[in-house]
DNA sequence: CGTAGGCTTGAAAAGCGTCAATAGGAGTGG
DNA sequence: CCACTCCTATTGACGCTTTTCAAGCCTACG
């Protein structure tokens, strides 16, 4: 977590001292797990210490919308620190460890430490970043563009996360996760994904173990920018 | 501006002060006309006086992607604060006055000012629900019931800042605006809000007059439920 | 009165969804 | 160790929503 934030704001070690200081507790939870869910008065921040999550919401056909997906080190639902009544759900992909912070705990630190309210404050513009990029994805691109380019933007992230190369990974969802994440059903994610196989931009030893031959092609296709993740880090203002 | 940070927060007179105090300098600008283009390295954020702007994306095959729509009061682009690179472009959807600020006042009153500090905060994260309901929209629902969504989302944030009342309004965008706001084509759109008419949904004097004979039905259509906008006041923490 | 931008409509095609059936793999209990 | 079950992946056939292409219309505005 410490690693995230700092990633483009400089601390001191009185910083980092009240960081490490926040009370929390440590839980481990399943796959399918709720963390929060929608309509909750959220009470906790959490921080995701291994594993994945999901945000999603539901609408009226009953149809899941996943929204975002967190991995190692990342702040989920830094909003309910300032927001009470939580508008989308926290779901555990896989099970894993998370921190929860109590809310009070988050405001304090945020504002009694500029560089730690900055940074909070920068994360949760690049999350809004990263929405823009998915309403587009889901708006505006087709099925084969729209998958292309969300393994493209695991295959980046899970790299900054520190869990490997960007030409070869697990992926932590199942097809019909992945037809949430794009809008999509999880036949046509299915074609889909054996129509990228087929075109030599992945190879799968099995479905979820993805490897990227030519990341470039595979880019393209996905009509994939990084631009968005604002990974530059002078990106941020200083 | 004023109004819509003070929403969910009070400030001291000082802190009013200080706000009205900020440098700035007031522009109008077209219909059409950019304010912030994508790749840009922006300097300022902006404050909508009058008239209506959008963010936008453009996608590979030229398509357009709005991913919000902005009206009089609303901070635009309080991103550029801390990020560098525009993600997005902004862009006037009608003719009107925008107050420029440039960043570093802008960063340097949230933080001198805990409390517009926290205000901003939570507009940001207020966007970013509105994104999350923006993704969910136009990945999950059909085209019917997005277009009812967007009517009535506009419906209640006109209201809300304080431009008319809810069942009765003008839509600032043309029917291929909305398309890029929902995912859709102009001529599906355009046989959408035909079809909501003659379900007598809505009215319409001319083609962009919108007159909601029935709140309930329009929203129930449109799987319409404002909690994403946060508007209760009650629902920020203090 | 003419032009341009936006709206409306039709017909056909495409992309994606739905339904349904099968196959594979991991875990469980006998 | 095997049978069983559940969950996930895969595939086919079919249908529907939405797109595409194309044409005509309306209205505001010069």
């Amino acid at each position: 977590m410490l690693r995230k934030l700092e990633y483009h704001e400089r601390f001191s070690q009185a910083d980092r001292d009240a960081l490490l200081a926040l009370p929390f507790h440590i839980r481990t939870y399943d796959r399918h797990h709720y963390v929060v869910r929608e309509r909750d008065v959220a009470t906790h921040s959490c921080v995701i210490l291994s594993g994945f999550a999901v945000r999603s919401k539901i609408v009226c056909n009953g149809n899941r919308q996943i929204v975002s997906i967190h991995m190692k080190g990342e702040m989920v639902d830094l909003q309910n620190s300032l927001l009470k009544v939580a508008d989308h759900s926290v779901q555990m992909l896989t099970t894993g460890k998370v921190a929860l912070i109590p809310r009070e705990d988050i405001l304090r630190i945020a504002f009694e430490r500029p560089a730690i309210g900055r940074a909070m404050w920068l994360d949760t513009l690049v999350d809004a970043s990263i929405f823009r990029e998915w309403i587009a994805n889901v708006g505006r691109r087709d099925a084969r563009t729209r998958i292309a380019h969300l393994l493209c933007e695991f295959s980046i992230r899970l790299k900054v996360a520190g869990m490997g190369v960007e030409t070869d990974y697990e992926l932590p969802m199942t097809q019909e996760q992945l037809a949430d994440a794009t809008g999509l059903t999880a036949v046509h994610v299915n074609r889909t994904i054996k129509g990228l196989e087929a075109d030599g931009l992945i190879d799968r030893a099995n479905p979820r173990s993805i490897y990227i031959g030519d990341w470039r092609k595979l880019a393209a296709a996905g009509d994939f920018d990084s631009g968005y993740l604002h990974l530059d880090r002078g990106d941020a203002v200083n």
